[in-house]
DNA sequence: GCTTGAACCTAAATCGATTTAGCATTTTCC
DNA sequence: GGAAAATGCTAAATCGATTTAGGTTCAAGC
């Protein structure tokens, strides 16, 4: 039977040292592998590997780092910081652009490492090293709930940090001019005469999807003087969408408009109407948001009201490094409009 | 005119502490803002903050984790390393389940970080840490380049690495296996009946869509005695696959099959067909790879043979898992059957 | 018997930051 | 006036690994 190790102190080098008899130098350079040309003895060698084997050593990666880094270069470590829920599509093109401005401020002297760390929704406080400023010298955080957004309004964190998509006191803040998605949605479908607009929604909304859906839903209170109905997807699938949408129509209530507050409910939708003998957009035009990568090949090509990403990550990322360099330390709110695709679905 | 401070080296605690003419743990003190309880005059951190802003002053990262992390706790750190160039879809189903294990695997005394990072595609070799095992304790690479595989092959190391993807000689490699992608969906339109399949590729091949069209060719030429047509894409977006069907089939040559080496390309496929009045699947049956998140909302549903991600993630986490448990050492090679999906196109 | 060299290993410094314990002054208070 | 307390700072230890310089032992050579 193995013993759990999690109550023994990790293993160091010291430990191995200990165990076998040597030093902590002869276990350092059994580890790396230069025991030849410092002509350790066969023996002592093996005694020294089985020992690593058989403590289970694992190397400290920040000591190493410490002691392995030249004097001469800064080594700057910046993070992109996620939900394992959210996915990963805004996150990558930021890390790319992270990635383009470290590549352009990379000299001898200076070299960067960009990385996505992810935290579990609503447990961003419990992530190790955010708080001393032990992991990054700067983060971009995206995808928070609202328990992460109350950490963050707590703490001050003593690095440069972005926040995406949220708003948030005390910190440099990059969003969606907020509610104009859904205003814009809505715009869209009563210009073109939809008198019966509906709004399709998973049953879990995340922050940018309820205040889409809520937008929308004003607007067109505000202009026709009656709430849409609100169609609830069990999930975010398509099928989901298909689902909830099918329902509607097989109950026999109107719709000749639909905002589908993600694409993939867009695409669900599509099949719903489509079995139920109606045309797009000609019987129920069709509003998404561009979060699939290829609405524009949807059939018919999907219009979209959404985040225009390509200015958010430009602009997320500016600031971060404006931050580093302490070009600012007053915190700034960045509000983006969304970038409007009419095609042929609405 | 600011001079670019390449040449000068990094700013550390003691720089500042000698510039102010104090000592490192005062300066440390308000950089922690402990001043207050330590009871620094306010003149002197004042000073203090001065110097810190003007020397620009950047936190050494693995300095200060290793001073402050718990010697009782033992921290693993964990990588998905990947390509810029490449997407994210099968890197974040790596990390999702990396982290389930970790999460599984955690305790007070041991504790898991899991990142991703990416290397710029063919210069893994300049990925900082790699070699001298300073950044992680384990890794999974995967969409590299044929430098980045020759530069893993001739070096060894010194922590646990799973490839997936590729096949190197002393890794633990998952991957699929060759060429079965591309003779599955062979048979496919060969057993429903196509005598003129061809094949849609983009113009710059990776390692794995030159194989799924290769093996499409050869299992089409053992089959039929001749080779199918090949149509090349300018790149990978839909549009290029439309106009790169929309020119073989303007040019009145025959297609009664297409194989799509990404789904992208399917989808763009799609509309030329559709454009040139043809049905899918009774005057083109159409067959992809199932690497978009929605394939099976295509109009129709795209029948797709593709790795089974599923599996593999599996594959490549236990691996990892148990290299890091050095429950194996020999290298071992894990081949992977291709999922079926077999839908209306096809 | 004394030098020389090889074989094998260790002590101590180092990387950059934080923290603990404590040392000088000065001020307060009776 | 002298003890006690407050003020303002520093020296040194520490985190875990690596590396440099060097020490000890033993065998070989003259």
């Amino acid at each position: 039977m193995v013993m759990a190790r999690a109550d023994k102190r990790p293993v160091t080098v010291h430990t191995i040292a200990e165990h076998v008899g040597v030093s902590a130098s002869a276990v350092s350079t059994v580890l790396a592998d230069r025991h030849e040309e410092r002509r350790l003895a066969p023996a002592t060698v093996e005694r020294i590997r089985k020992a690593v084997r058989d403590l289970g050593y694992v190397p400290n990666v920040a000591a190493r780092r410490l002691r392995a880094h030249d004097p001469d270069v800064h080594h700057i470590e910046l993070g992109i910081l996620t939900s394992f829920e959210a996915p990963l599509f805004l996150v990558s093109r930021v890390l790319r652009q992270v990635q383009r401005m470290a590549d352009a401020r990379t000299s001898p002297g200076r070299n960067f490492s960009v990385s996505i760390a992810m935290f579990h929704a609503g447990r961003l406080r419990e992530m190790a090293g955010l708080l001393n400023a032990s992991r990054f010298n700067g983060v971009v955080i995206t995808n928070t709930l609202p328990d992460d957004d109350a950490f963050l309004a707590a703490t001050t964190l003593p690095y440069a940090v972005v926040v995406l998509g949220r708003r948030l006191p005390n910190y440099c803040c990059v969003l969606d001019l907020p509610g104009e998605i859904g205003r814009r949605a809505a715009e869209i479908l009563l210009d073109r005469g939809c008198r019966r607009p509906v709004v399709l929604t998973p049953a879990l909304l995340t922050e940018s999807t309820a205040e889409r859906a809520a937008a929308f839903c004003a607007k067109v209170l505000a202009r026709t003087g009656h709430e849409p109905a609100r169609l609830i997807a069990a999930g975010f699938t398509p099928t989901n969408g298909a689902d909830a949408l099918r329902a509607h129509l097989g109950a026999g209530r109107g719709c000749d408009g639909l905002y589908a507050v993600t694409d993939g409910l867009a695409l669900g939708a599509y099949q719903a109407i489509k079995d139920a003998g109606r045309k797009i957009p000609k019987d129920i035009a069709v509003v998404g948001v561009g979060d699939h990568e290829h609405a524009d090949f949807f059939d018919p090509p999907l219009t979209c009201v959404g985040p225009s990403n390509d200015t958010i990550v430009e602009q997320v990322v500016t600031q971060l490094f404006g931050l580093m360099n302490r070009r600012r330390v007053k915190p700034v709110e960045i509000f983006v409009l969304p970038s409007v695709a009419v095609r042929a679905s609405a």
